[in-house]
DNA sequence: TATTAATATACTCCTTAGCGTATAAATGTC
DNA sequence: GACATTTATACGCTAAGGAGTATATTAATA
């Protein structure tokens, strides 16, 4: 149920995969925040350019929240994949 | 140890307190990720419009890594408070 | 309190998100 | 295959992030 994202990209994976779980259309999800259909398409795209704003607008969509916790020791080696 | 965030500024805040833990500057966090200073204070202030990249970027510099997941009981019925 | 380190602001430039709107391209359904 | 629904793209526009650079403010500390 918890899922780390590291990348712009595994939080659009996410995002998606709730979203189609609560059986919504990205239209629907838009009205709920005020979001176009094509930003919420793109957030789930993974663009790396999207604002926290957007973000947390669609945490609040689809009833998720965010959790920021010290990298587990498991995957803390992969640091240097990010440069 | 492990904090929820539900705005870009509960998100500085949390950066900002890991930051200092770790005793570093935000001059020097910005060396390790390519950030200006200027930019992780923004962050840090919680302006809404930061982008993913920039946060993941920060995120990696304090070794954090970030979670969603569903809302818990006990925080969703705030869940209109934002908007 | 004088000095130094650290953080917040400012200015110009370039790039891009997100808006409204519209349509192409997928995906589903009969 | 035909039609409907959903998602991805596109265009013009405005607003704002982040870059470089520089400086004003605000802590820290001698």
């Amino acid at each position: 149920m918890t899922q780390i994202a590291r990348t712009p990209k595994q939080i659009g994976e996410i995002v998606r995969r709730r979203r189609q779980a609560l059986k919504q259309t990205q239209i629907q999800m838009g009205k709920q925040v005020r979001l176009r259909q094509a930003t919420i398409s793109k957030l789930e795209a993974g663009e790396p350019g999207t604002r926290l704003s957007t973000l947390f607008d669609v945490l609040t969509a689809l009833d998720l929240e965010l959790v920021i916790r010290p990298r587990t020791k498991s995957s803390s080696r992969d640091i240097e994949e990010n440069f």
